[in-house]
DNA sequence: TATTGTTATACTCTATAACTATA
DNA sequence: TATAGTTATAGAGTATAACAATA
């Protein structure tokens, strides 16, 4: 086998694992009337307030997308916005003690459900297995 | 730190890495008008030929969505249907020459975004790599 | 009657363009 | 003028319910 051919089944598995995770994530969230931008939107709001174009930004989506996703979820009381004092066109968003326990509980439901799969694994493959992750996260 | 933990630590890896690769993957499909589940579609569709019932639970979703789906892509001459003449109530889908030169072009973009990141890895790591995601991927 | 698939409906997610308010 | 955010609009993705065709 050569070294592109194990890149590529590399990337099979890598693209597989994604699907598989974002599948229980997708789940849970739906189990909670919660898109998988929303999980991503209170995964970033959870010890952060944020500018609108700055979440927007982050998650690589349009203003006006920004907009709907904190509307809706505003409505639900799970995030609120607060006007910038020190320059009023700016709107910073954040959660609401709701959208907190809410998150909390999700991230439950997430660790449940991955933590079984992982048990598989030896202590010592979980912390190769975290380590050979690092290249693929985003630089800080 | 106690095992508890470092499978917590983990998970957060797993799940950030996991949006890290949908992200990729969002937007080589949105420069081809392509979401997610399309790719997702053609995927599974690369070398079968599935009845809408059955693609519709291999991906989670309800029979009415894929049917929506399904026109979209036979739209753009990328899917297209047959009736099954052993059973008139089963329609199979599968992929036109359009849509496999399409999923081809794809995949090559898929690793050429991916393979740089991989690549700061040794093979032996990417072997470690390949096994230790196994447990995480669906049981054949 | 049960199964397969489509259609009607409603809501969310998404981007583009046009707009308002502030700087 | 430029920036921050919202609104209007249009299209895709999604599920539920109702339906037609076939078994």
């Amino acid at each position: 086998m050569t070294a592109e051919d194990s890149v590529d089944e590399l990337i099979d598995a890598l693209v597989r694992c994604t699907f598989q995770v974002t599948g229980v994530l997708t789940r849970i969230g739906a189990d909670n009337d919660m898109s998988l931008t929303q999980l991503r939107v209170f995964g970033i709001l959870r010890d952060r307030r944020l500018r609108v174009t700055d979440l927007a930004a982050y998650l690589g989506l349009d203003k006006s997308t920004m907009s709907g996703l904190i509307d809706r979820a505003e409505r639900r009381g799970l995030l609120a916005r607060a006007k910038n004092p020190s320059d009023g066109r700016v709107v910073e968003v954040f959660m609401t003690p709701l959208g907190h326990s809410l998150t909390q509980r999700l991230d439950g439901e997430v660790r449940a459900a991955l933590t079984p799969d992982l048990a598989r694994l030896h202590p010592t493959q979980r912390t190769q297995l975290l380590t050979l992750l690092q290249p693929l996260l985003p630089a800080e």
